[in-house]
Order: C-alpha cells, then sequence, then structure tokens
DNA sequence: GTCTATATACGGATAGAC
DNA sequence: GTCTATCCGTATATAGAC
C-alpha cells in the first residue's frame, strides 16, 4: 500500500480529533461542547484528547485561529488589490464570502460569538478604512460617480447582504414547508450575482 | 408611600431574578451562563432562583420565548396589514427592526444561536409566504412595477441590512480606533432612512 | 420568602497499565 | 500511542433552619 494511499484512508489521530473539534465548537460553541463529546465524535479515547492537545481551551484556540483566518483573510487580500477597480472588487468580495460560506456554514455564527464574548484584536474596521478599497470609493464620491453616502454604510450592506443569509439559515429552514438544502444554495448562487448589481443601484440612490 | 411608587421602587424578587438572566442569557447562551451568576447578578440568594423557577432549563425558556416574541411579533403585524402599501410596508419592517435593535442589541445572536443549537418550529418563512406582503409583491412584479426576482432574496435583503450590522457590531468595534457607541446609533439612524431608498432601488435591477 | 449548608452529578484532566 | 479507571473541582439543585 503506498504512503499516499495510507494518507487518504487513514486519517491520523490528531487530525481526526481536530475534526471532530471543528465540526463541533463551531457548531455548537466553546461552553457547550464536552471534551468527551469530541472525543465521542472523533471515535477516540478522552484521554487522548489530553495526550494531543494540553486542554479543552488550547485545542479551541487553534479552530477559532482557523475560523478568522478563513473570515478575514481572503478579504484583506481582495480589498488591498491596486489593479482593480471598486466594482471588481465588491464582485470578488461578494463571491469570496459566499463560497466560502457554502463550505463553511457556521463560521459567522461561530466567529461573531466568540469576539463577542472575548473581544480581540480583530481590527476589521482599520483593515477596511485603510484599504485601497476605501480609497477607489472616496474618489467615485468626488467625481459624482457614487453619491454621497457614508461609505462605513456601503461596506456593511455589501457584508450583510452576502453573511446574513447564512446565520438566519436555521429560521428560514425551521419548520414545515421549508426550503431544502437544494433551494438554499441556489438562492446563494443567484444572490452571488445579484447582491453586485443591488449594490450597484444604492451607489445611485441620494 | 403609593403602590405605584413602590412598584418602581421595589422590582419584585421574582422579576429581579428575570431581568438578571434576560441580561445574562440574551448576552453569553445557556452554557456559559452559572445559575451563580444570576443570583449575584439579581443580588438574591442561589436558592431563591429555585425556588422562584424550578430550574435553569425553566427560566431559560421564559427568556427565550421573551426574545422569540420581540422577535417575530412586530414583523408579522406588519406585514399582513392590508391597509398599507408594500412600500410603507418596507419602511415599517426596517424601522421596526432598527428601533428594536438598538433597545435590545443582543436579541438576534441569542435567537440565532438557539435556533440552530434546537431548531424549533418557528415558521418565519411561512409568516412571509402566506402574507400580504408577499401578495402585494407578487402584483407589483406581475404588473412590472417591480423587476423580476426571487421574492426570498427580496425579503432576505429587508432583514439582512437591518440586522446584520448589530450581529456585526462586535467586530466593527473591536481594536483601537473603532467608531463609538455614539457614531454607532448614529449610523444606524442614518440606515433607518436609507435601506428603504436602498431597496426601492434593488426593485429596478434586472 | 429568604437564607446556609449540603447532596449529587457532571466535566476536565491525569495516573498508570499495556 | 492508546486505553481504563479515577481524581477533583465546579455547577445544579434541594433540605431544612429561620
Amino acid at each position: 500500500m503506498s504512503i499516499l494511499k495510507r494518507k487518504k484512508e487513514e486519517e491520523s489521530t490528531e487530525q481526526k480529533i481536530i475534526t471532530a473539534a471543528r465540526k463541533l465548537f463551531t457548531q455548537k460553541g466553546f461552553d457547550a461542547v464536552k471534551t468527551r463529546d469530541i472525543a465521542e465524535e472523533a471515535g477516540i479515547n478522552l484521554a487522548l484528547l489530553n495526550y494531543y492537545f494540553r486542554s479543552k481551551e488550547k485545542l479551541f484556540e487553534i479552530i477559532m485561529g482557523e475560523s478568522l483566518e478563513t473570515f478575514f483573510l481572503g478579504f484583506s487580500n481582495i480589498v488591498n488589490d491596486e489593479k482593480t477597480t471598486y466594482t471588481k472588487k465588491i464582485e470578488q468580495i461578494v463571491s469570496n464570502y459566499i463560497d466560502m460560506l457554502l463550505k463553511s456554514p457556521d463560521t459567522p455564527l461561530f466567529v461573531m460569538n466568540q469576539v463577542r464574548a472575548n473581544p480581540k484584536r480583530i481590527e476589521a474596521k482599520k483593515i477596511f478604512m485603510n484599504s485601497y478599497f476605501m480609497k477607489q470609493l472616496q474618489a467615485g464620491i468626488k467625481t459624482g460617480e457614487i453619491a454621497p453616502m457614508n461609505v462605513v454604510n456601503l461596506m456593511l450592506n455589501i457584508v450583510s447582504l452576502s453573511i446574513f443569509p447564512f446565520i438566519g439559515r436555521p429560521i428560514f429552514q425551521a419548520g414545515e414547508g421549508s426550503i431544502t438544502d437544494e433551494q438554499f444554495i441556489e438562492l446563494m448562487m443567484e444572490r452571488k450575482k445579484m447582491i453586485p448589481k443591488w449594490i450597484e443601484a444604492t451607489l445611485k440612490v441620494k
């Protein structure tokens, strides 16, 4: 049996624990998850969890770090690219978030909860306010191409339209006669196309 | 001393516990809150909590019920009023949510977490799909006054723009050079005026 | 109704055999 | 590296005095 084959079939114990922890922590948050649950989900023994990662907290920090990265890294790269127009950047931000969230739908609620519980240095606003994107928008307002508006509100609009549906998803999908997972994905694909157009329209509103 | 005066000065013990529980549960969620914290916050003894509300869970259910009501009740009333135009309804939904959230900013995150952890019969989608508002929108699409679009996406846009800023607030306000509470409120007041206009603009997008 | 003291269970972490 | 058994602090809940 080749080494590659083994790697695919037999995830390392360490990796199995990480995978289980990611699933449970992002779904339920730190306090609601028991280390015993993680061990069971990973198919290993509780003692092994402490053998690999000294404590529940250490393990949590690893998962949190991953999530913050997925949540902010792509954004930061897009928004500082000096070669793209602001219109293109809007498309990229929306597309980036929707693609990411279709893969990791629990990330935003997880991150929001954690940031509120433990307000660390996130500096999302700083990243945005100092970005090249920001300069392009202000230039657009100066030339009159964009109606005068608070750029923070513009940014809020872009992320709200992209992210909120994933946060509210449990509500739309609760109860009978709700949309299926396939319908939800379809809806999000339509949003990926439409949000940039909707945002464009708001740029003309006085 | 009049009865009214007494009521104002001396909140009943039961009420003190509810108030403390509301504050802590909405801020941190069920698992992160200890009954001892609630007792301390309420300025009473731990045993009293169990004397009035048999258990932590019973107490939580009361708070959760309150929150669900504030979150959905106003919405349901607005959306089924047969005397207002759809334009007016959009204004009212936005205004209603922003006013409510300025008073209870922790509600959405609390409700979203809870619904995901324990998907009960919320039927938000049903309320919307069967509403008079819905009929008005479809009529508008038929006459061409509104560009053809998925009405679920329209609804998502209205609530996303109104609610998300409150969910993401910890992120914008984390770190240095962030906006103050006053600036945040000002921003939301501007959104209250502008969101209906922005939504109007999206209704013309093909 | 309100308190102090306590029963009981649970969850995180470790000891020690294999 | 992986397991079983167990320790120990903490959290919910109750008993019983006042």
